[in-house]
DNA sequence: CTGGCATATCTTGTATACAAGATATCTGTG
DNA sequence: CACAGATATCTTGTATACAAGATATGCCAG
């Protein structure tokens, strides 16, 4: 039992055992085919076997199945009970309901951040966009995305409310999966740096009014991406999903 | 694993498939689990086996495992990997910011409903109110309970952001549990259906700041429980949960 | 060639056996 | 009696076999 008290992550400068075994062969499982997923390389609508799945990950079914439940509590599958299992496609029409809730969520962060935030979880949220400075300098994609994320996730570190920040990540799934299929716009790192130096440099004056309008702005630069392509493939697509909150696994409650 | 053997709730060997017919064992004892440590009847912080559980529900480990593991994502249990499985203590310290994450998820449903919800979408919202004036009448404190949900959901609903009621729900999850260690208000539920009525009432005039100040009020009530009690069972709580995000299962990536 | 029914073969759901770490107990030794 | 170590017995993790529904296939009648 570890019980530690954490107030700014260590933060290793590289990602480290990427590809590392994990502790289990349901969690190994598991982020690879999650990583997969998100990264579009098993597209939406794909049909997932248990069996095949074990026979290519070299276990038995029980830790595939552990791991597909999880993806389908997380909305990325849909398992059809005695029928098949399907990476789900991408529900369109919920995509601006999920930068709703981000929206008003990173608000909250940055709100009382500006309250609460103390002067070692500043500089932490600073040096995540340094992070991303060098990323960008470096053209290194993987790292700019992964110190984005590092970025918000010490805004609600330092608000306090690290718990915003998994439910950030829980909502941008699908969000995110979209994004992948829009090609990537050029100069939008230096553009998105600009912006988180302008929420940190409000948090760190301690204008919440300031800080929300930012992180709004910043947010919305989402919403504009929207209606860009999805012509493309539509059939990664689903324009309405039915009775929302899984409802392939189990019943929603 | 010290903790309290307790058993698990005896569950007649006539499993009453006839209130809970789901369709899968799994499901069955998920459901089963799931209300028992909402409720209370098995305490914050009591061992759970999954051979007890497999023979106490009739089934195997397997349904058993599957729900555990669904519970565990839900940080309703904790699961020590080759020790032992225990209902979660309750987070005291993070309540706060369930309710604060509340709050502006619900301030955004109400404002959205203020500007999208239809005629029968708002008469849906009174009903709900209603439905509560008559539990109240009844004494029905389930009842009461129930419509209570279906106000706020129906309020998602209205606003055509239904998820923002699954994140409140599952947001709420702890605060519930709390709760249900206070000793019931009197008063309470007619003092609710008071708010409740402000909120919807707001709502139809489309005064979308007055319909998000009623919001706030009305779960400023959480807010004020909150430092009630605590020491009456003090094992019940755990002051302070490290690494937050499912610390059991897998890792939280 | 077309339609319909039986069947073969998929799929997921469940039960059971085994593996291996963690913990408690008991035993032997000083 | 105190303490250390072996061991018995817990726990969860995984593999495998079987059950049963869903789907595709193919065969046969018209």
């Amino acid at each position: 039992m570890i019980l530690q008290r954490s107030s700014v992550k260590p933060l290793p400068a590289r990602p480290a055992l990427r590809s590392a075994p994990r502790s289990t062969a349901a969690a190994l499982v598991y982020d690879r085919l999650r990583s997969q997923i998100l990264s579009l390389a098993i597209p939406p609508g794909a049909a997932l076997s248990e069996n095949e799945l074990a026979k290519s990950f070299g276990v038995s079914r029980t830790p595939v199945r552990e791991a597909l439940l999880r993806l389908a509590d997380e909305m990325l599958v849909e398992i059809v009970p005695k029928s098949g299992t399907t990476v789900s496609r991408i529900p369109y029409s919920q995509l601006p309901e999920a930068i709703a809730i981000r929206k008003v969520l990173e608000e909250l962060a940055v709100r009382t951040a500006c309250e609460r935030a103390s002067k070692s979880q500043l500089t932490n949220i600073w040096m995540q966009v340094e992070r991303q400075r060098e990323a960008d300098h470096a053209g290194d994609i993987d790292a700019f995305h992964e110190a984005d994320e590092a970025f918000h996730a010490a805004i609600a570190d330092a608000a306090g409310y690290p718990s915003i920040w998994q439910l950030v990540k829980q909502v941008k799934l699908q969000v995110d999966r979209y994004r992948r299929l829009t090609l990537p716009e050029t100069g939008r790192m230096a553009r998105v740096i600009e912006e988180h130096a302008a929420v940190i440099a409000a948090i760190e004056k301690g204008d919440a009014a300031r800080a929300m309008t930012a992180m709004r702005g910043h947010l919305e630069g989402l919403e504009h991406s929207l209606p860009n392509i999805r012509n493309l493939n539509p059939d990664y697509f689903v324009e309405d999903v039915g009775e929302f909150a899984r409802p392939t696994t189990m019943n929603g409650k």
